[in-house]
DNA sequence: GTAAAAATTTAGGCTCGACTAAATTATCCA
DNA sequence: TGGATAATTTAGTCGAGCCTAAATTTTTAC
């Protein structure tokens, strides 16, 4: 039986090798909210699982094997699944639903995950835009271009928002950027200064910091600009 | 902080004090599926706890404090809107709706909780017939009158079920004994024997350890009786 | 009223997952 | 390239919640 522990370092440990390519003690202490000598002693005890669940050298961080991945993968499923329920069954606002999600991943049946799957029509983004893992064991790509990234003129669709800081996620509603929202690049200004947007009728200028946390795709050229 | 564990001893507790009148060691390890000895040892924790869960001495049993049941009554709360929620809004059947609330009802959040609440109506009855404690802590009585004590010749209404054995609710089903279902007590076999009884069309022999976990209204003087 | 049986509690121990403090190893930088 | 700094691991503890075996208390039955 794995225990909750387990499947959220699991998870944790997927998600940071997604996000830094590596994976260290102290980036996973930090994402856990837990001492690095906890998660040393975890991470020893996670190697030495049958089935291993993760490879594992003192001082060089750690990767998961084919059996950790596949459990990291069923956690992130109902983690999706679950945060994509609370949005459109009942009505959860997008800051709310990580926080209910990250209790609810872990008791939840088998059938309940088929049942809400079924019922939200086997959904592929969760309400963030981050891809649901099959039931098989397959993700899909998660969009990687940042809008820090985008150029001036360009006209990019939010494709996904990083979905770890409530206020942020209430900053983005706030200013209209939802997922699939248009956007006009207007202009950035110099030295990493702030880009400017236009949603909508509204324009804003972002900060660096807001721009590499929200991910888009260019959108083939397109005739418009309503600048009122 | 509540942990998982004290929340389904402090549920157990009221609901075998509501069964029974008494809570006693013994009965509180085969309810939780736990040795006696590890009974005896939260009891005691239970008892120490600031505030106070449990009244409790030696050998005597144990009764809820008002905290206690302030607790009690907030789980079960969870666990009945939880066991409905499955039941109209995932299509779940009435014997599996327990076990997934038995570990729901230790994450959910009061969104969660007021979410689904409205949802479903502010509802009264779970699916067996319990009643749902209110946010204030109130509850209903429960049905209490046993289909067992019912008298021949009585047409009785189905208002509560026991709701503890999968198995039993599956048989329940097949034979048509539905919550509000309405049926007609035909005789009583003598010693102890099985209740006859008729359910629309058909009609059925009830063993005493069967009719001892129905729960029943009795139904003003009706006059029908369809026997094919 | 007492002895056997049943129920309960005590004593001691285990696993899990966290912690702090101290030791060790790796990295960086002058 | 060595020494400071940062990262990581080791060592030792702790509380929660369970267990078994043994002791004790209560209940039952003669
Ligand atoms: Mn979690
Ligand atoms: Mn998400
Ligand atoms: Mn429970
Ligand atoms: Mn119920």
């Amino acid at each position: 039986m794995i225990s909750h522990a387990v499947e959220d370092y699991l998870k944790a440990i997927y998600e940071i090798d997604e996000d830094f390519g590596e994976v260290t003690t102290s980036l996973l202490a930090v994402h856990l909210g837990v001492a690095p000598a906890s998660v040393t002693g975890m991470v020893q005890k996670l190697a030495r699982a049958k089935p291993r669940l993760v490879n594992y050298e003192r001082h060089r961080g750690v990767t998961l094997t084919p059996a950790g991945r596949k459990v990291a993968l069923e956690v992130i499923r109902h983690h999706r699944l679950i945060e994509l329920y609370l949005a459109q069954a009942l009505g959860y606002e997008w800051d709310r639903v990580d926080a209910e999600a990250e209790k609810l991943e872990h008791v939840i049946s088998e059938e309940f995950e088929d049942k809400i799957a079924a019922l939200l029509g086997h959904p592929v983004l969760d309400p963030h835009g981050d891809p649901i893992p099959t039931k098989d064991g397959t993700v899909a790509e998660p969009s990687r271009q940042a809008l820090s990234s985008a150029q001036p003129g360009q006209t990019v669709r939010v494709t996904r928002v990083r979905d770890d800081d409530p206020a942020f996620l209430r900053y983005l509603a706030e200013l209209g950027v939802t997922l699939n929202a248009v956007l006009v690049v207007a202009d950035r200004a110099p030295f990493e200064g702030p880009l400017h947007i236009v949603i909508g009728e509204r324009a804003h200028a972002l900060g660096q910091s807001v721009t590499d946390r929200i991910f888009v795709e260019i959108e083939p050229a397109a005739a418009q600009g309503g600048a009122a």
